[in-house]
DNA sequence: TGCAAATTTGCAATGGATGCAAATATGATT
DNA sequence: AATCATATTTGCATCCATTGCAAATTTGCA
């Protein structure tokens, strides 16, 4: 992604980085429709044709990163473990992810103000569930690769999708209910085991 | 939905209907992109303004409808009987929906164009998530109520949300491999029965 | 320094969406 | 049937996202 050798290229990373800052910071202030890509343009001292050239729609900007996490969870179904079960594998990568969440704060990744864009502005959640169904989909198919001779493509796609989509409602809600970040995390920890054990388990 | 009594209401009717086929006419002969709401129009003899009086959006036109299976699903849950298990209720409420979507095409639910579009355009398929979603939330949030001494909320979202996320991608990936609606059919209650039993149930 | 390639920019045009006021149509009343 | 209040439709004017294109500018290297 970002190598970053002579002038031109660093200069790039700076005006992306720079317009992205802009972006989030007026999308807070003002809201999202509300804010042009004129404003952020100008805010940034480029051309509005400029932006167009960085990301492909207003959306782009707000969406943009280097998808780290998507990339370590389909590594590591690949690379499962030669006796492991699918369920151990599973814990193992949702595990992983939702701590990843927690402290990801430091990279660029989902800062708590795209975050609240996210969920809030319907254009973007729109969006984002459909980024988020990307993943799934390319997370289903990992899986069933993984284990190709014990999981059809269908099986695979239920896995995951049982498991996130269990894990995703019950954040979403969560959060919805206004609960801290601790009890969001807690969350999507009991959502994940509910889909594991099977929803008998609660019954 | 559609009362209809004066010939007002019923001139609004045929032309809210005449827009809508048209614009799915247009929609799968040139695409979607490429329809412009001026052409919808001018295909049913109206303005291009009256379009935005009747659908907000030209993404509204693909997702009109009086949106029937979604209230049943919700009244089932609310209905529920007195005895029965969380389970058994949802396994009630799915079948019941699955088998709707089989012969919905006599309404004017979810014709095969409608399907097509929604899974292909991207604007369109991102749109119809953020409405899957929404239901999701609401599902949730009935059963919830239903079972309110047995069910916290969250516990409600994993159930809901595990269920729908299992058999959507399950579906979905389904028809994506070119499958006959007879085994996206089956794809959804495999999906269905995983989720239920838990993904233990196939490692 | 000077050139070739990469970037930025300005400009024009398309198309979705909205506000507003004028023009029409509808239907109930007298 | 003529008339009036109300509901709809329509024709602008306008805003904004997005794209194609060609000119202008910048960068990196010879």
């Amino acid at each position: 992604m970002g190598d970053a050798v002579g002038l031109r290229e660093r200069k790039k990373l700076r005006t992306r980085r720079a317009l992205i800052e802009a972006a989030l910071r007026l999308f807070e202030e003002k809201g999202y429709e509300e804010t042009t890509v004129a404003e952020i343009t100008a805010a940034v001292d480029v051309s509005t044709r400029t932006f167009f050239s960085y990301f492909t729609s207003k959306e782009d900007v707000v969406f943009f990163d280097g998808e780290s996490r998507v990339e370590a969870a389909l590594k590591m179904i690949a690379d499962r473990r030669p006796a492991e079960t699918v369920v151990d594998l599973l814990l193992r990568v949702t595990s992983h992810s939702l701590d990843a969440v927690k402290d990801a704060d430091l990279t660029v990744e989902l800062t708590p103000a795209r975050r609240h864009l996210i969920t809030t502005v319907p254009a973007l959640r729109a969006r984002g569930l459909d980024l988020l169904f990307e993943t799934q989909q390319r997370l289903a198919d990992a899986l069933h690769r993984a284990y190709a001779d014990e999981l059809d493509p269908i099986e695979a796609a239920a896995a995951i999708g049982s498991l996130m989509g269990a894990a995703h409602l019950a954040t979403t809600i969560s959060m919805e209910r206004g609960e801290t970040p601790e009890q969001v995390w807690a969350a999507g920890r009991r959502a994940m085991e509910i889909a594991i054990r099977g929803l008998s388990s609660i019954g």
